[in-house]
DNA sequence: GTAACTGCAAAATATTTGCATCCTT
DNA sequence: AAGGATGCAAATATTTTGCAGTTAC
């Protein structure tokens, strides 16, 4: 269930590079959501804006990490878990949006509930997005 | 329930425009969410960008409009119910995307499900984004 | 008449693309 | 060695800000 950075790579055809091992320990690490702000500032001035924003598309692509919708429509990603392929996300879970320190949590186990939607649509993914105040800013 | 364009800008204490009032108009009539090339595109040359930026962002901190979580990451935004004041939300209902067309729909008459959060955590708002194919595009 | 709103210009920010060079395999 | 990945420059897109002129009340 557990891979690490260079397996996670190398199962899906991604040469081995520094820019992707580093991004993707950073994923790993981290507990939340990132964004590619959080990723520049946490990797220094090591990498191109550009092969950051590279480097997460190839990631959405295969799979490795998801876009997750937020209220205040900043980008944020966040990994997947390992039900994700190629091409197709299945990350029904629901997300959790500080509005105080901004952070946010993939509440893994938490499944997102069936809607029942009007007749004729069907539904490929489920998102639920949370915001409020997460329990370290409570006080 | 149903205010008319002139009165829901009165009743938030704003001044009657014509950008407002096209504005307005044009979320009213619409009846999914509306981005802001949308917008641009549907007022004509009539309006400056800039203009519609801020108009946009009146309506929001006034409570008419709100901003949609979609899975893309493109900003919309979509008429609020009565319930809304300023400062304060109160849109737990659902959107649905349409993968095809692109088009969303907010499905007022679905509800959110209550979602048992961990320990310390507080919710001041859900958002349910389901996406997929709707009605029109399924054949 | 006054405060608020708009349009224009420009700045600031975010994202994408082309291409030469470098690195992984 | 070959193909892919990166860095740099620059193009494009998006959003914000300042200010002078205009409009609503």
């Amino acid at each position: 269930m557990m891979y690490s950075i260079i397996e996670t790579l190398k199962k899906n055809q991604l040469s081995i590079t520094d820019s992707r091992k580093k991004i993707l320990e950073l994923f790993v690490k981290a507990k939340g959501a990132l964004a590619h702000a959080d990723i520049e500032h946490q990797s220094g001035t090591e990498f191109d804006r550009v092969t950051i924003y590279r480097t997460l598309q190839t990631f959405v692509e295969k799979g490795i990490i998801h876009t997750i919708p937020t209220s205040d429509n900043s980008v944020r990603y966040a990994l997947c878990k390992d039900a994700c392929t190629e091409g197709h996300h299945h990350d029904n879970h629901v997300h959790f949006m500080c509005d105080v320190c901004g952070t946010t949590y993939c509440l893994d186990n938490i499944t997102t509930p069936d809607v029942k939607l009007p007749e004729g649509f069907r539904s490929t993914q489920t998102d639920l997005v949370v915001s409020g105040v997460c329990a370290k800013c409570a006080n």
